[in-house]
DNA sequence: GTGTCGGCCGTCTGCCGACAA
DNA sequence: TTGTCGGCAGACGGCCGACAC
């Protein structure tokens, strides 16, 4: 896996220089988000990649559109390369990563394998994540550092200085150096980043709500990291292709390699993504083929929370079919619908995959009021398997 | 012609409150930059599109990028929409066309119909555009307007008051509103801006080397334009879609709207883009079969100057072939190679378009060694003539 | 425990003419 | 004619504890 600091240019191979841990990486991108190890099989689903784009387009794929017939609605591929980057401008994360098809018969040597589902994403374990005031962001003093925080994360202060003080050096994404004067001061005695704060708020463009992520790693370095919040959008890629194109080319990228069994490179923003189009093709096996699922079921599936840590929310399935049943036969995104216990004003999406969620087997809520139609479902990612209507999965 | 300040949305229609009159638009792109008239027919060349893409990547496209056969070098459209765009973060100019192919008869019917050249780009008369020094960016002081600049574009200041000043108000591409304190003062008198300055400078980035622009309109409103230096490249679009999948859409798109002859859209970037890849017919027709060239021909060619006016530069004819034979056969894009009279190491390209050149068949430098082979060259755009190897061009 | 504020000092912004290219 | 500089005055950046929630 390589990490390089990008947005620059897409052809020029960054030196070592600009390699950093991939902790940062994953911290900035959220605890839910894992990259399938390179070398690994993995599904590609070109309507995840096609929300993408629209999220970032601002703009819904056009009705127009023409098919691509020969393009099944999931291609197993080898991961063959994923690089981690970050936007220069905005210190987005992201991901590029090279995929390629496998022939129908691989297709079918791999699915049947047993498969680990490879190693869980590495968050790392000492470090905090702030969203900031407007204090923090004014230009009038320095950064409130919460005292846990600071206890827990930075190096311990030499008290026996009055005030006790020291510079704290972070590195960012781009392993850029960013200096803090970090000092425990006033009354009450609170930990502040003052002196270089400010630099860093204007050189990030950091406004209140944003959030700020501080690491401090195996190898006692501190890392530092950003998180916008959720303004309008992100990235405006504006002037170069209009979105009715960018749909096509992700579309023809896609089934020129199915057909030919050849490379093409995609790009994961995991913070602007509704969901990840590329996952691990363990993960996919065992959701589709080794879980039982039957309308009425309980289930529950995680999501983030505002501090970046994971929480779990229950709901039940109310329906499982094809989310686009003329573009998209036969396709498992988003094939389960859903309520939500808990749910204010759609907060959460009424659609979700099976690999999204954790069916509760054990203690059914109630029992299912449709047999379950769904318990071996189409082989995944077979061109001639795609266009078959008669098979035993009743949602054609 | 519509114009909107645009960036963050592709699919918003922008209010009036936007639109602004198209002069500075033009000022912005350049002395040579003309858009054809909406309505009128225009020749497509997805060649020229794909090096604007190349060019806003920054990567060349790859080598096994599949053809479309269907797809002919030089597309006829009808212009049914050309609005005008400036980037909400960098003020780049640039226009969004919606085109709409002709049918192989319209094409017939339409290419050698009479056609009056349109109007020419409509220059404003009462403008300057000052390379901004670094006194002018540093944040020591303002704005050092030149002389003659400031007497013809300029209200008349008040020389009874002392020093003589006035407030001047100048709308951007956004319709924003800049306040200037413009000032007559100094030993030896000069004019400058300087209250209001400094925030314009900040708030667009403007560095040494870019450019201002002023202009005094008909309306007797200011208008204010930017144009950056040649720094390395202008907007990243890096993470939405892999430079590959951006030139397949830009084929695919083309190629799908031509088998449909439905619409379809891109954009034109005048100040990144090599050259201009939408023409209008009658140029294209004027060019290509009522211009005689040949290999030896001295021509001359316009080109931008660094303080926005126009310059000619004289050249010979060295060689007429296509740019691309195996991908673009029978492409008459960038088909004719060239020598310039004036050339430091390669500053000037080595091959242009016949509609880029005025042919000077008056006082030819010497006879043409080579006959002219080219005398009525292929039909535009039919895909039944793209195939065809046996005609009289000698050059496939 | 921490967000915001008044107070205060120091740096930098920004307007001026001098001077030279 | 105009680019850069030294001088200077005022604005704002930025560090401090007070205070309240």
């Amino acid at each position: 896996m390589k990490l390089s600091s990008s947005g620059l240019s897409q052809q020029s191979p960054e030196g070592d220089k600009n390699c950093l841990n991939s902790e940062l990486w994953h911290a900035c991108a959220g605890p839910l988000v894992s990259l399938p190890a390179v070398g690994s099989h993995v599904v590609y689903f070109p309507q995840g990649h096609s929300e993408q784009v629209a999220v970032s387009t601002n703009k819904e794929v056009d009705a127009q559109t023409p098919n691509y017939p020969s393009l099944p609605p999931q291609l197993i591929c080898q991961l063959h390369n994923a690089t981690m980057h970050a936007d220069v401008e905005t210190d987005e994360v992201y991901a590029e990563m090279t995929l390629q098809p496998l022939s129908p018969q691989e297709q079918k040597d791999v699915t049947f394998l047993p498969a680990d589902l490879g190693t869980p994403c590495k968050q790392p374990t000492n470090y905090f994540c702030k969203t900031l005031t407007a204090s923090d962001t004014s230009s009038h003093g320095g950064f409130s550092v919460p005292r846990r925080a600071a206890e827990k994360v930075f190096p311990p202060l030499d008290f026996a200085q009055q005030p006790p003080a020291q510079e704290l050096i972070a590195r960012d994404l781009h392993n850029n150096e960013w200096k803090f004067r970090h000092i425990f001061r006033g009354q009450p005695k609170r930990h502040l980043l003052t002196s270089g704060w400010s630099m860093f708020v204007s050189a990030k463009r950091l406004v209140a709500g944003d959030s700020v992520l501080f690491i401090w790693n195996d190898k006692n370095q501190l890392l530092l990291g950003i998180r916008r919040s959720n303004r309008p959008q992100t990235v405006m890629p504006s002037s170069v292709l209009s979105s009715d194109s960018m749909h096509l080319g992700l579309l023809a990228a896609a089934a020129h390699a199915a057909e030919t069994k050849s490379c093409f490179t995609i790009f994961f923003n995991p913070r602007s993504s509704p969901s990840e189009f590329v996952i691990s093709l363990a993960k996919y096996v065992k959701a589709v083929y080794h879980t039982q699922v039957s309308v009425g079921m309980r289930f529950r599936m995680l999501f983030e929370t505002e501090d970046s840590s994971i929480r779990r929310y229950m709901g039940t399935i109310t329906g499982i079919s094809e989310f686009d049943p003329v573009r998209w036969p036969n396709s498992h995104w988003l094939s389960v619908k859903v309520g939500w216990d808990e749910s204010t004003a759609g907060e959460r999406q009424p659609r979700v995959s099976l690999w999204e969620i954790e069916p509760l087997t054990t203690f059914p809520m109630y029992p299912s009021p449709f047999p379950m139609r769904l318990k071996r479902p189409w082989p995944p990612g077979l061109p001639s398997f795609s266009g078959m209507k008669n098979d035993d999965t009743g949602i054609n």
